[in-house]
DNA sequence: CCTCCACCGGAAAGCCGGGTCA
DNA sequence: TGACCCGGCTTTCCGGTGGAGG
């Protein structure tokens, strides 16, 4: 008992060093949570429109009847989630002050993405005791009413992205959407949340007509409010002065021109000042900023080729084979015989030429690779590939799938023959 | 000016896993 | 349960082609 308790402190006083060190550095962020998309502001400045639209709509709730359904669309990052969780806080506060019965429940259709959880959910917060699995759905539906039931009340229930759940039927759309009719004292009315505008394309007629008695359409930000939003966090996050000119003015017109995202604004803001952190700067600059730009790049690449099929990633690696080989840009052809001999050692099908050359477009496209078709006259046409890609951490990645774990055994005999002559 | 290389890329059919319906 | 369908992936087949070299 002695020996341990000694050995936590030694391990405390470790940590306690540790943590002095990292506090003792001039840290630049007086609060970085502020920029993560999580973060819910006081203002939410620019959506006045939306929220006096949304609050309009809700107010039925505040005298004891029943608000119309709502459809709210916009891109990713145009505040959507943020603003209706704003307006929903609002509503319960003011209902709790005028003694009415009115709660907004949320919920994540990616994270709860059947019709079972998404009722259980809603059965279980107004005290309904159903287990995670088991029952049968129209069991938990009843225990869903049955728990709203139980009072006189009004409940808003937000389904986020709601096309991810209506990718699995829109029975529980179409269930919730009639619910009132079956329910005595108590009233439901729904709120879904989507980035996609076709998705109403994908529900039955009935549905999507009860579902979006109104719609609110959330623009995309410009450079100029992107720019205020910034600003807003930028005074929360950061002590005083530890922001250049510029910085915000740049952060905002690099998500200005990709589609307005708010999200991507604070992200890039965010990881400026991480980067500046990290370099024990005491202000965060433009150069900051470019350098966050290619960090959020590259991780954003690295994911890509995480999500690639098995077929792609060697494919991919081939391609790294021959850069790393010397040779920068190479043809369809090349790639396609290193290919071959890779699949063999891993003992992975080997794919057409005609195939490969469009996994090829595929990689193209995803701007993975670099890739043009050229005419080599007399030496036929081709396409000349070049890698856009950080190689080494790439290469890791693709050593992640398990088929292609046993790719790394070669890279040593590779590397000491000459890459064709190991290939022939 | 013609040839002919080494592919490109369209069309169509086959295969396969999953879902649906009687 | 089996017949059937659907959509994604892949193969087969094949016509097309820019330009170096003759």
């Amino acid at each position: 008992m002695v020996k341990f308790l000694k050995h936590r402190e030694v391990i405390n006083l470790i940590l306690m060093n540790i943590f002095n060190r990292l506090l003792t550095t001039t840290s630049i962020f007086k609060n970085r949570d502020v920029l993560r998309h999580t973060y819910m502001p006081e203002q939410l400045p620019h959506r006045d429109e939306q929220i006096e639209a949304l609050a309009s709509i809700l107010v039925p709730a505040l005298r004891g009847e029943t608000p119309s359904n709502i459809l709210v669309y916009g891109k990713t990052g145009t505040g959507k989630t943020a603003t209706i969780k704003f307006v929903g806080k609002q509503l319960e506060e003011v209902s709790a002050k005028m003694n009415v019965k009115c709660h907004v429940h949320y919920l994540n259709c990616e994270v709860i993405d059947t019709q079972y959880r998404v009722l259980a959910s809603i059965a279980n917060v107004f005290g309904g005791n159903v287990p995670m699995t088991g029952w049968p759905t129209d069991q938990v539906y009843e225990e869903m009413k049955k728990a709203i039931d139980r009072e006189d009340r009004t409940v808003i229930v937000v389904l986020d992205e709601v096309d991810k759940l209506v990718k699995k039927g829109d029975e529980v759309l179409y269930n919730l959407s009639r619910v009132n009719s079956e329910l005595k004292r108590s009233r439901v009315s729904i709120i879904g949340i989507s980035n996609d505008l076709k998705f109403r394309n994908f529900l039955d007629p009935r549905v999507s007509s009860s579902l979006s008695e109104e719609e609110i359409v959330f623009p995309p930000y410009n450079a100029e409010q992107l720019r205020d939003i910034l600003q807003q966090r930028a005074e929360l996050a950061f002590y005083d002065d530890v922001v250049d000119d510029g910085v915000i003015d740049l952060c905002a017109a690099l998500a200005a021109q990709e589609h307005g995202d708010a999200r991507k604004a604070l992200d890039l803001l965010r990881v400026s000042a991480e980067i500046a952190e990290k370099e024990r700067c005491k202000k965060v600059t433009v150069d900051h900023v470019n350098k966050a730009v290619k960090k959020i790049e590259a991780d954003h690449v690295i994911e890509v080729v995480r999500t690639l099929p098995t077929q792609s990633k060697i494919l991919l690696f081939g391609m790294i084979l021959l850069t790393e080989s010397g040779t920068a840009k190479f043809t369809t052809g090349e790639v396609y015989s290193i290919y071959k001999s890779l699949c063999k050692k891993v003992g992975l099908s080997v794919l057409t030429q005609r195939r490969i050359s469009d996994l090829i477009s595929e990689l193209d496209m995803l701007g993975i690779i670099n890739s043009i078709v050229i005419s080599k006259g007399r030496y036929g046409r081709t396409r000349e590939i070049k890698l856009d890609v950080p190689i080494n951490s790439v290469k890791s990645v693709i050593l992640e799938d398990y088929r292609l774990k046993s790719l790394s055994k070669f890279e040593k005999q590779i590397k000491s023959s000459s890459t064709l002559n190991f290939f022939e």
